[in-house]
DNA sequence: GTTAGCACTCTCTATCATTGAGTGCTAATC
DNA sequence: GATTAGCACTCAATGATAGAGAGTGCTAAC
């Protein structure tokens, strides 16, 4: 059977009115609401044809109709035309998102919460990966007699820090050296590869006294690096699922917390997708948990080169045209900015 | 009406049993289920007795009687047994809190998460205000030409960078003299007390090259203070309330979670708690979201000095008992480590 | 090909009776 | 005088039943 014009600006009014209503539709409203210019007996052979079809379900009998998955996808490839962000809002994101620039982690997270309260739905974003990021250099500042601060900065800037307690007391000039050779032997090297070289070995070290302030440094360098490493994962608007119909099931809201709770696992869901823009609906998630759901992501840069996702998860019904439009933007937003960053070299 | 020795243990059975199973409980089957050794009817007179001084309420004609806040608050004060935390409950919670203490804020965040796991409530904790800390000093570091990072520690060990970008180049030998300046000027003070003074000017700055830098820095110097004073708030087992049966309506489910969405709300709330274990009962708290729930904090310590709060938020039917006992063992627990933390001088 | 008409289906809501857990009161019992 | 058995009464919860309403699918007429 061919999707012939006419099924198509039926679907698309069916799809349009389930995602503002969340009701089933049935043949006699939809002549009435949307202007199709045919009778709902007309309406109904052609709704026969697309349930066919698969692009519809039908709860029961005498209920209307409900777009299925395949129905969404369709609208998502072909039908939906984006809605562009309206110039207000732009100017509203920018200037959120612009607010404080010297935490990227917090700028990211203001992003997913800003997300979730324009759409009304969870929103989550990843921070980026920095495997690739070289090691610029190490530096050991001396806090008080036992204490010393270790600071490890990365080419892109990124900076981390933490106080070490050592077991001995220990000499500045000494320290010094320590951060140089650390420095030297590591500068330009990328964070993963020193994480898997054996570190102590493959730094020489010659006197003594060194080696025994190495032994105490070691572990917790090699920690710091590891957070480094550490992606975070974001997750804002948890609650507005109460504000869906779809969940006023109890159960269904369960479930769906339930899933949301595995932070790990919805990092790793996360992780797979595909750059760029990607829509997965319902039944297309490879999540079991996840298949009455669909999740919208996008990915942005920094410094044009690690890779963090920004998204929504929501139920299948939800308004496609504005969400991509919107995390598009706010990842486009993102990019520059932290493009910016890498130019003007803040935190970033 | 006195309250007799035998009015007590029906009361005790009524909410013992009601704390357990959420439904409202009969005479007939409080006599079978507890050896109380007199007759449903006796029972029924003492609990209309009971109900008449405000201990029990009634849903309705024909159920059961249901403890009311004041018999909680009695229990709590009179009848309650401390339940002491199980030792291998205690192991268990030692090892995890004492798992890796170099970031103190980590540390209070598994604090809450574990509190919230044992307990199937909801559990939060909030940092120390750390207002009264004092500046140790100020280093600025070069990184590249055009940023320094600016690292402020204090004298607890608290340690605070940021990457600064300057609109231009610098001499590191500047730098230098100006950390020293600002540490001299600044050193033994506390950082609330910082923020409050016309910063730049209090700083004698003689060199015209200098005073360019000043302007540079001084900006993301206060804010970088200001971030050393805020505290934080950690909400973990969210969506342990859809394990409670009180909140299997949607309704009272979305006012509950509506509620521990406002932070700062909760932050004040916990903020103005009394020191030591502090337990609100239903219409005790003076949140009128909070009217039908009970809330159990307790402080904890660092380096003897800072306060922060631990606790739970739950039905006003909770075991206040094992509660109660539990969030004393953890503060207790993060007191003292946090003490030798301060001995030994890791992070803290 | 389109549409009017109609029988049919199924959910939803309201109504009503029934059940059962629980109460409060009274009178008998200890 | 305190305790208890007995009993009438109340009320939520459950289940059955009926009617309304929204919708469908099919057929026959346009």
């Amino acid at each position: 059977m061919e999707l012939t014009e006419r099924k198509l600006r039926i679907l698309q009014a069916i799809i349009d009115d389930f995602v503002f209503s969340a009701e089933p539709i049935g043949s006699r409203t939809l002549s009435k609401k949307y202007e199709l210019g045919i009778s709902p007996a007309t309406i109904r052979n052609e709704m026969a044809d697309l349930e066919e079809m698969g692009y519809l379900t039908h709860p029961h009998t005498s209920a209307g109709r409900v777009p299925s998955d395949k129905a969404y996808r369709l609208y998502v490839d072909s039908l939906m035309q984006r809605a562009p962000v309206p110039e207000v809002q732009q100017a509203a994101i920018r200037s959120r998102l612009n607010e404080n620039l010297s935490e990227l982690n917090k700028t990211i997270e203001r992003a997913a919460t800003l997300l979730s309260e324009i759409t009304n739905l969870t929103a989550f974003a990843l921070t980026p990966k920095e495997d690739t990021n070289r090691l610029k250099y190490i530096n050991l500042l001396p806090v008080d007699e036992r204490s010393v601060v270790l600071m490890i900065v990365t080419e892109t800037g990124k900076v981390s820090n933490t106080v070490l307690r050592l077991k001995t007391g220990y000499d500045a000039r000494k320290l010094e050296i320590l951060s140089k050779m650390l420095t030297y032997n590591y500068r330009g090297k990328e964070l993963s590869s020193i994480l898997t070289v054996d570190i102590i070995k493959s730094v020489e070290v010659d006197i003594e006294a060194m080696s025994g302030l190495m032994e105490n440094i070691m572990p917790e360098f090699l920690r710091t690096l590891e957070k480094m490493l550490d992606t975070e994962l974001y997750m804002e608007g948890l609650t507005n699922i109460f504000n869906i119909p779809e969940y006023n099931d109890i159960d269904k809201a369960r479930m769906f917390m339930g899933m949301l709770n595995k932070k790990e696992r919805i990092s790793k869901v996360l992780d797979e997708r595909a750059d760029g823009i990607m829509i997965t609906i319902g039944e297309e998630n490879t999540d079991d948990e996840m298949k009455d759901c669909s999740l919208i992501t996008a990915t942005y840069r920094v410094n044009g080169k690690f890779i963090g996702k920004l998204g929504v998860i929501g139920p299948t019904r939800m308004k496609y045209d504005k969400v991509t439009s919107l995390i598009e933007f706010m990842t486009d937003n993102l990019s520059s900015t932290f493009k910016i960053a890498e130019d003007t070299d803040e935190e970033y």
